[in-house]
RNA sequence: GGCGGUGUAGCUCAGUUGGUUAGAGCAUCCGGCUCAUACCCGGAGCGCCGGGGUUCGAAUCCCUGCACCGCCA
């Protein structure tokens, strides 16, 4: 059986949720979803980063154990994927016994190869904050970015991984997997990146409480970052579990925003190859989103809630706005302007009125019941549909999900044209014509189970209510639903219930 | 500064290895339909950043100028 395992980054556990973070979220369950369609074995998982510094001084700021406010914060995140319908398999919290126990084994295995010592950290200090900062977030200016203060140079000791020596295998594995960074653009930064030289990591802090310690050397905290990126092994069953680890680690696949690439594009990989385990499949970094062309941010107070969204136009609404509106991998504009225009033009006029016209005279002509006519069959309908399949299938495999529903929306116009042409409420006038009623009737309703199939990745509440409305809820049940993606699949009858439109056109 | 990328219709973008009249959606205008959620269908206009070169032929390859973007621990 081919198996697919699909990770978000887990998040920091303190950020507010937003549009960011249900974006990879949303593309994660999308691929989930379509792969589970395929017939594979699917592991999925999303969570949260509860370890570090600044959780630690929020919870003490709060009169709180760091362990309280996680328990108390991590809901937000839950909630929403609830309510955005996100079908995770694994929700893995950093604070998760398993996880802190696999982070100390994947350590210590690093250590016995040698990859790991012991060195001294030089860098900028913030004491009051008690955070060294790289010199690429300080813009020059040697102030603490989060309290403004002065920084000092400072030494500690800590453990060092060996990344320089990596350089020379990771270029060969890039070399040899052209589609291991998407996009290209990504790659090449990538590239040129880790062929001007890696420096050794540092991978563990003194002084911080609240975080996993160093195996044998409790004074040490292991750096964030390494307990951050292990939580994928975690998932995978790593060191506890040979069989799913085997299955799915191999195929694992990353979605990353582009601000946290180099983390999953360089230090992983490395981290990975010295402990002798295979590479991921691909890490994917996509673009952020701004509002009305702003870049979002707290103090601008312009950031998207998506559970706002979500209460105010609906979860599928949301969901196909967020993957069909970019492609995946650029930057895209979220506006309210944007949004209901694109759910007009593509959810209520043409996809959802589609379905609803073809309902309608289906329950106005023949009460509600069709039965699958001779020469059902349709030439023009079947070499669109396979065409279509093909490239819907591929786009999705290369993450393309605004080309894979575009594929699919060409099978909606087609639709809305071949109803024009047929004039079936011409026939309808016409005894003589009742026959070819109903092989148009038909066609259009096998359409709409065609395409409540195509959309259901995507937009699976909705598919499951058109699926209702044609009277074959039982469908998405099944778990291999490619193969219904055939003209000729439909059922002996379709018994259709009264319709209503499926996305009532939005005012604005 | 170094490396990489982008510049195509009023707007947002597609354009595989150079090959017929350069595409899509939205917007605009004209026509049609009336089953449908003032929807849908047909048609029209409008375009390859500037300059030079290679070629029978360039949005595509090369050089150059301008503008913008990304990465550089």
């Amino acid at each position: 059986m081919r198996a697919f395992y699909i990770t978000t980054p887990i998040y920091y556990v303190n950020d507010v949720p937003h549009i960011g973070h249900a974006y990879t979220t949303c593309a994660a369950d999308v691929l989930a979803r379509f792969h589970r369609m395929m017939g594979e074995a699917v592991l999925f998982s999303t969570g949260t980063d509860e370890h570090g510094q600044k959780i630690a001084k929020a919870a003490q700021e709060m009169g709180l154990a760091p362990q309280e406010l996680v328990d108390r914060v991590v809901v937000r995140f839950k909630d929403l994927w609830e309510k955005m319908h996100i079908s995770y398999d694994v929700f893995i919290r950093t604070t998760d016994r398993e996880h802190e126990e696999t982070v100390q084994e994947f350590f210590m295995l690093l250590q016995k190869k040698g990859y790991i010592y012991k060195g001294e950290y030089e860098g900028w200090y913030c004491v009051p904050c008690e955070t060294f900062w790289p010199e690429s977030q300080l813009e020059g200016r040697l102030v603490c970015p989060d309290c403004g203060r002065p920084l000092e140079r400072l030494k500690e000791e800590s453990y060092f991984f060996a990344l320089s020596r990596f350089s020379e295998s990771l270029l060969a594995h890039l070399e040899k997997h052209p589609d291991f960074i998407m996009p290209e653009s990504r790659f090449n930064e990538i590239y040129s990146f880790v062929k001007s030289g890696l420096k050794d990591q540092s991978i563990s802090r003194l002084g911080v409480r609240w975080g996993i310690p160093v195996p044998g050397d409790p004074h040490h905290t292991i750096y964030v970052w390494f307990d951050a990126l292990v939580n994928y092994l975690t998932v995978a069953g790593f060191g506890r579990d040979q069989e799913r680890f085997e299955l799915f680690w191999s195929e694992a696949h990353h979605l990353v925003g582009k601000d946290i690439l180099r983390f999953h594009a360089v230090l992983w990989p490395s981290m990975l190859l010295a402990a002798g385990l295979p590479l991921p499949r691909r890490v994917f970094a996509h673009g952020w989103w701004t509002v009305n062309g702003e870049k979002m941010s707290k103090s601008k107070g312009n950031v998207v809630d998506p559970l706002e969204v979500i209460r105010k136009f609906g979860v599928d609404r949301f969901r196909y706005f967020l993957l069909r509106e970019v492609s995946f991998g650029l930057d895209g504009d979220f506006s309210e302007k944007a949004f209901i225009e694109r759910s007009n033009a593509d959810l209520s006029d043409n996809f959802g009125n589609l379905i609803h016209r073809t309902l309608s005279m289906v329950w106005r002509y023949r009460n509600g019941r069709v039965s699958r006519p001779s020469g059902y069959e349709d030439r023009e309908w079947e070499e669109l549909l396979a065409e279509v399949r093909e490239r819907f299938v591929s786009s999705m495999e290369r993450f393309a999900f605004s080309q894979a529903l575009s594929e699919v929306w060409r099978l909606v116009h087609f639709g809305n044209r071949y109803l024009d042409q047929k004039a079936p409420w011409r026939m309808a006038k016409d005894s003589n014509l009742r026959e070819e009623l109903d092989r148009v009737l038909y066609r259009l309703l096998d359409c709409g189970r065609i395409l409540a199939v195509f959309i259901l990745p995507f937009m699976p509440e909705t598919a499951q209510r058109l699926l209702q409305f044609l009277g074959m809820e039982n469908t998405s049940g099944k778990c291999t639903l490619i193969p219904l993606l055939d003209w000729g699949k439909g059922p002996e009858v379709f018994s259709i219930r009264q319709p209503e439109p499926l996305f009532p056109r939005l005012e604005g």
